[in-house]
RNA sequence: GGGCGGUUAGCUCAGUCGGUUAGAGCGCAUGCUUGACAUGCAUGAGGUCACAGGUUCGAUUCCUGUACCGCCCA
């Protein structure tokens, strides 16, 4: 083995082994044909990632969690499905083909729908793959066998029999509704594709004067450009200020139009001077007052954003902001504008381009909400799907109560057709999931398409069983559906989660995932979101590339917990690296001195003190680790990972091992067996945490020692074992420590062997003495020796409190008496500091009366333990003086 | 305006039913070319668990409020 582990090298090797051997497709049940019957399943789809995208930390993090549970699961016998695939991300790909096409100086009209259509698709395919093989370099484990693309054929029909089965139900329909338009992209959006900012704005009250004379009514708005379109003026119903305009008209000015005042619940009447005016073309409230009162609907902002033609002569044609401009100048040299105040408030912006929204009556296709979203919610209430952390169900929950319909047609040519068409003879509107070639009704054949493609999340609301075949009763979506898990960060719970809720629930009948973990976002070194113009962003395979995959995994699973963000460091990235070679290191002593020896010779009754207490441990990180694990608590499992390696088995064990080692016969053998034993089953506790490194190690161990596996990616999850014996090695480990401690106290250089004197109850002096070549070794100690009852404490000699007694470290001419009375000094008064707890509590009538016998006892105890200490430092610092 | 999260060591963060002296990594200090690893080893310093009340025998942990930071929704 080399001397460093150089990632590099090993994790491609190894990722084209997996593939080779098709290690991550689910592993069919021994001995059964079809393979599902006998073995458990777990499923995962992965949250697809958008064809234009590249990998960035938030997918790496994503990721990485999913890898870790799956590989978990793999080994631990499930037959796993990880399924990969991605998102053809309308708008977005749809906004890079149109960049490419301005470059060539073309826009998408000019080429055509068709010719537009085939760009996308040679764009994607140059373009497409590149974040899934971004991913492999992480070490997923998808079966990339089952990879799909939402604009798979598969995929495109279960799509369009969702349409045509909604439709049929009544839960989609095409209407005249106030939709967000942006603009710029020139498409409708769903309203949780508005980015609502705070903007400082202008409250303009403007005056209208009543119709037939005698004073006016003062309107307050934010935007006085859309006056134009004003079909009314309402108030509150109960607003005393108000009442006796009711039913009259005012004369709206600039338009010459006459519109009346009415009454309507929906005004708040603390807002502006308590009366408004209304469009119902081009604002959501006022659409529904509009509705509620028969009002007309005056189009006076059309899709460019301009003025239309029903917007007065002098306006018509004109940028909504110019018009604003003008309309304000306008109405101020007629008097009518009475003050403009400062006004903040929530402009709408476009998600994708950040264009302020328009909000237009606009024909689109909706999916009505109330029967979805209540069926949705109940499942949430009763925990399905179990939200991770539990917060997440209400934030979910928070939507499914007050979503409006989703408006899910948008004016791009990147995406689903919507399936509908229109016969233009007779009117009707057909909607099938195949074309159809005549009008139902009256037979002809002039029928047009419906231009427009659906949302994207309309199919990525049906990835988890689109995926496995449905509509099809395939055997997949038999046997892996609805899936076990669903990962995703906490800003698509809206967008996606509740979505493949709703859908999976009213066409599958069944919630498509148990349990959905939700993970933060990654954050610079600062905490700052990562973004683009920032320019702050880290490319997670720089990070692969410097420290390699392992690395930079164990970088985003530790020192986080669910639901929470974590920034990204490369300090914590360099350390992870020196993970994977602390263990690569390990392995290499192990290796090394298995050279030539059947590892598996040793017998195991004769085992050495380190070599049980290692088993001992190791068991119970393996608890640990799989507690931790269950509950998703995937950074406090990586931690036990990490505590276990680098601390009881590098540390500790390997160093005691040495000494077992050098005693040769039995033991060594014994000890050789546990080293080889242990690390092997420490690779594969470790394993789906850091696959490469582990693989690379596993695969160079003998092949006695990992067993019939071909890779340690399905070998078997260590087993649980019962804890045995550690009582002698940690006994031992105080001493240690206790002398490493006086060692380091006055500084006794760590190549002068120290003599130690103890006072121990006999048991302990036996343990100590039968086993005192781990205590020369550890500690740089040359020899032990026993005080006899009637002996002093050795004058010149520092000393330490273990279990069970004392240990001093005679120094002669080395002692520092300052030094060690300054450190008694110190000892005596956190004693006392404890006892003083202690002993109140012990005092509080309250406690002796309620708390718990075994607490109060626990107390009781640690108050003996604490006065002994005290007693044995107040002695020794008497006798030094 | 409504809702949610955070505030723990110099920094980044853990801390899962309330009960030994609140932990880790990095950083810092001191000492070590220890036959796996200086990408390392050993030892140590460093905390009023944001603040104020409350519940409790006992609160970093539960409740209420306040402050600051952040997010989501309207």
């Amino acid at each position: 083995m080399e001397q460093r582990y150089i990632a590099g090298d090993q994790e491609t090797k190894w990722y084209e082994f997996w593939l080779k051997e098709g290690l991550f497709r689910p592993r069919e049940a021994p001995g059964t044909d079809a393979g599902d019957t006998g073995r458990r399943t777990y499923s995962v789809v992965i949250p697809p990632p958008n064809v234009t995208g590249i990998l960035h930390m938030g997918h790496a993090l994503n990721a990485t969690l999913q890898d870790v549970l799956v590989r978990w699961k793999r080994m631990r016998g499930y037959a796993v499905l990880w399924l990969p695939g991605m998102d053809h991300a309308g708008i977005h790909t749809q906004m890079k083909v149109e960049e490419e096409l301005r470059a060539e100086g073309l826009d998408r009209h000019q080429v055509g729908r068709e010719e537009f259509i085939r760009r996308v698709w040679v764009w994607k395919e140059k373009y497409g793959r590149v974040i899934l093989d971004q991913l492999r370099h992480l070490g997923v484990s998808c079966d990339w066998e089952r990879e799909r693309f939402t604009l798979d054929e598969g995929l495109s029909r279960a799509v369009r029999e969702v349409f045509v089965r909604l439709y049929r139900e009544g839960l989609i329909y095409r209407g005249k509704r106030i939709i967000n338009w942006c603009p710029c992209c020139r498409t409708a959006l769903s309203d949780i594709e508005v980015d609502h900012r705070e903007e400082k704005g202008a409250l303009h009250h403007l005056r209208y004067p009543l119709a037939d004379g005698g004073g006016c009514v003062v309107v307050a708005t934010t935007r006085p450009e859309t006056m134009l379109g004003d079909t009314a003026v309402a108030v509150h119903p109960e607003d005393p200020r108000y009442a006796a305009l009711v039913g009259r008209e005012v004369a709206l000015p600039l338009t010459g139009r006459r519109i009346p005042v009415l009454a309507d619940a929906a005004v708040e009447r603390e807002f502006g001077t308590g009366a408004v005016k209304v469009t119902p073309a081009h604002d959501p409230t006022d659409f529904e007052i509009g509705e509620r009162h028969g009002l007309p609907r005056l189009v006076v902002i059309g899709e460019d954003a301009r003025m239309t033609q029903a917007a007065p002569s002098a306006y018509a044609g004109l940028d909504r902001y110019a018009c604003r401009r003008a309309v304000l100048a306008d109405l101020d040299a007629a008097g009518l504008l009475e003050k403009v105040e400062e006004h903040v408030h929530a402009v709408g912006h476009c998600t994708k381009c950040g264009t302020v929204i328009e909000p237009l009556l606009s024909d689109q296709w909706f999916v009505k909400m109330d029967p979805l979203a209540a069926d949705a919610a109940a499942a949430v209430r009763e925990g399905r799907p179990r939200f991770v952390p539990e917060r997440f169900a209400k934030l979910c929950l928070q939507w499914m109560d007050n979503v409006r319909d989703w408006c899910i047609s948008r004016q791009i040519w990147w995406g689903h057709r919507i399936p509908a068409w229109y016969c233009d003879v007779c009117g009707t509107t057909v909607v099938e999931a195949e074309a159809p070639e005549r009008c139902p009704v009256c037979g002809s054949d002039q029928l047009r398409p419906d231009p427009d493609v659906l949302d994207t999340w309309f199919s990525s609301a049906l990835w988890p069983f689109s995926t496995l075949g449905w509509p099809d009763e395939t055997r997949d979506l038999a046997r892996f559906y609805p899936t076990s898990l669903l990962v995703t960060a906490y800003d698509i719970i809206f967008f996606w989660i509740a979505r493949m809720i709703f859908q999976g629930l009213h066409l599958t009948g069944e919630v498509p995932f148990a349990d959905v973990l939700i993970h933060g976002i990654v954050r610079d070194d600062q905490g700052r979101k990562m973004s683009k113009s920032l320019g702050n962003g880290i490319d997670p395979l720089e990070v692969i590339d410097r420290y390699g995959a392992d690395a930079l995994r164990f970088t985003l699973l530790t020192g986080n917990s669910p639901g929470n963000d974590l920034r990204f460091s490369w300090e914590r990235a360099e350390n992870a690296h020196h993970f994977a070679n602390k263990l690569w290191n390990a392995a290499r002593f192990v290796t090394m001195n298995l050279d030539g020896v059947d590892a598996a010779a040793g017998e195991i009754g004769a085992s050495s003190p380190a070599a049980r207490w290692i088993r001992t441990r190791f068991a119970v990180a393996v608890a640990e680790v799989d507690g931790h694990l269950e509950g998703y608590e995937l950074g406090e499992a990586a931690r036990v990972v990490r505590e276990f390696i680098w601390g009881d088995y590098c540390d500790w064990f390997v160093e005691l091992a040495k000494v077992d080692l050098r005693a040769g016969g039995d033991t060594a053998a014994a000890t050789r067996r546990t080293l080889a034993e242990i690390l092997e089953g420490t690779l594969r506790l470790a394993h789906p945490f850091m696959p490469f490194v582990t693989e690379a190690i596993w695969q160079q161990l003998p092949p006695p020692v990992r067993g019939a596996a071909s890779s340690i990616s399905v070998a078997a999850w260590p087993e649980p074992a019962a804890p045995g014996e550690e009582e002698i090695l940690t006994f031992l480990q105080e001493v240690i420590r206790t002398v490493r401690n006086l060692r380091a106290e006055v500084q006794v250089p760590a190549n002068r062997r120290a003599r130690v004197v103890c006072r121990l109850d006999p048991e302990r002096w036996r343990v100590l003495r039968e086993f005192r070549d781990y205590v020369f070794s550890l500690a740089a100690v040359e020899s032990v020796e026993l005080l006899g009852e009637a002996d002093a404490d050795p004058p010149k000699a520092m000393s330490g409190r273990v279990p069970g007694g004392q240990v001093f470290l005679p120094l002669e001419n080395l002692l520092d008496l300052e030094a060690e009375l300054a450190r008694l000094a110190k000892e005596e008064n956190e004693l006392g500091r404890e006892l003083g707890k202690v002993a109140a509590k012990l005092e509080n009538a309250g406690f002796m009366a309620k708390a718990p016998a075994e607490v109060v006892a626990g107390v009781r105890a640690k108050e003996a333990e604490l006065q002994a200490r005290l007693e044995a430092v107040r002695v020794r610092a008497e006798a030094l003086r």
